[in-house]
This record gives structure tokens, sequence and C-alpha cells, in this order.
DNA sequence: GCATCTAAGTGCAAGATGCATATTGCTTTA
DNA sequence: TAAAGCAATATGCATCTTGCACTTAGATGC
């Protein structure tokens, strides 16, 4: 090649653009509630606080829902009509939903994979590499 | 409490103290794969890229390795009884046998939380919260 | 008034990640 | 034998993500 130029720009990847698995679970577990129903930053985070989940930072939680709304995953309103401060009322869009879908599907593909792996799976073409036993 | 202290120091948890399926699923494969045989570096990453898993970076493949090493969940030697460069060959340890099983264990129940939200499940102290529907 | 709860959000530093590149040793081939 | 190439490990750096503390603000209770 020509030794000329060094970089090239390499364009990153829109934030949920595919299932990643690393910083989505957060992101993936508010999808899922809110395909049962519209909720709000405060409720979902003491929901998940208590569904046997990892502990999720409250803030985080705030800046994953903004996140997925510019994503188009949700979208909110202000909701004034209870008493309290005003609630930013969340629902799961369309492309929520299909992005849920897959990713529970990926999900389900990395376990099956860890699994394969754990029980000794047969290593065709690949040998055992299992240095010295002696 | 007293106004005058601002910040309380706040120590953080080690690494790999429990499982948090955030940035894991790389190391917890990594230790899946090491259940069965020992490996290396380059060699688990080869793997890793045809595994159906997703596509790990080679650097984050070794910078994760040593982590798990410095956390006690392998160990590893120089191995150049092989021809060409040397390997560093990793082995799983007791302590990452553990954390592999709390881990599947841990992805497991996530699943089973994530799909029961997915299946509506029913909200027993928590009205339904479904705003208007006209 | 003052404290407390709900509700949302920001600031900051530390950690994790993706991408490119570096380094070394061995093997092959011109 | 010099050059080229692959195997294998690793680092530099900019960016993204995260945890923790703190702030703002409205409503409610004392």
């Amino acid at each position: 090649m020509s030794p000329s130029e060094k970089r090239s720009p390499a364009e990153k990847s829109p934030p949920f653009a595919e299932p990643r698995l690393n910083g989505d679970l957060l992101a993936t577990s508010l999808l899922a509630f809110l395909k049962s129903y519209n909720a709000y930053g405060y409720q979902l985070s003491q929901q998940l606080a208590g569904a046997g989940l990892p502990q999720f930072d409250s803030g985080t939680v705030y800046r994953t829902l903004r996140q997925l709304e510019k994503s188009g995953m949700v979208s909110s309103f202000w909701d004034t009509s209870a008493n309290g401060p005003a609630r930013r009322m969340y629902s799961l869009t369309r492309a929520g939903d299909v992005f849920l879908g897959s990713w529970i599907e990926t999900m389900q593909r990395y376990q099956a994979v860890l699994t394969t792996a754990l029980t000794g799976f047969a290593l065709a073409d690949q040998k055992p590499a299992k240095p010295e036993e002696s």
C-alpha cells in the first residue's frame, strides 16, 4: 500500500445499532419494562432495584433513558397530572420493540455459546491443545 | 447529617468481585473456554471470533486476560515449547471456576427477569400505570 | 419556616473500549 | 542472507461509559 496516508477516519456506529450485551443490560431491562406499561424514570429505577437485576445507579438510569429516546427506542412527554414533581413518562416505540426482540435473541445465543463451551464441546478442526498433564 | 464534611472516600470494589454482566461478557467467555482446555491469547482471540459472539478487539482480549490474572481468575506461564514466538499459556484457577459458575447463574437469572417482564408479569402492589390509550 | 420525600438531572474522575500501531521472534523465499 | 511475512503479545490515545456525589425543584408534613 502507499505509505503516505497513516489513518483513515473510521466512522463509528450509532449507540444502539445492534445488540452488544456490554452496557446494554440496563437499556434492555428498561425496554422490557416499558413493553408492559408506560413508566417514568424514578419508577423504573425503583422497580429495577427490586427485580433481581444488578444495582443500577439512578443517574445512569436517567441518562440511559435520554439516550434511548435520542436513538428512537422510546418516546417521552411531561406528565403533570399527578401530584408532586412533574414526571417524564416514557413509552416504547416500534423501533424499541424490534431492538428488544433482537437483543433477547442475541442474549440467548450468547448463553448457548457459553453453555456449549462449558460442557466441553467437540473441537472438530481444532485439536484439543491440552499441553501436558503429566 | 452534619453539613461540614462534603465527601467521603467511598472505596471501590475490585474488578471481578461479582458478576456485573456489563463488560464482563468477554471475561466470562474467556473463562468458559479455559474451562475445557488451556490456551493462549491469540488462540482464544481467534476462537472467539468464530463462535457466534460479538467481535472482540484483540487488544482488549489481551488486556482482559492480564486483568483476569491479576484478579486470580486465571494463571499463566510462558510456553516456549512450540515453534514461533513464545506464547503465554493460560489456565483456569479454582477462583475462576467459581466465578464462572456464579456468572452463568447470574446471566440465567437476568434472562429470566427479562423474559418475565416481556410476557407481562402480574404487578401485585403496583398498579398498571397505563395512562391513557384513547 | 424547616425538613423530607419525590423526581430529574449534572459534574467529575476513573475505568473500559476501539482502533491503529509497535515490537519481537521465527519461518519462508527470492 | 536479506527481505518479507506471519504469529503473538502488547501499548498509545481518544472516546465512551460508569459510579458517586451533588444540585435543583415541587409538594407535603411538622
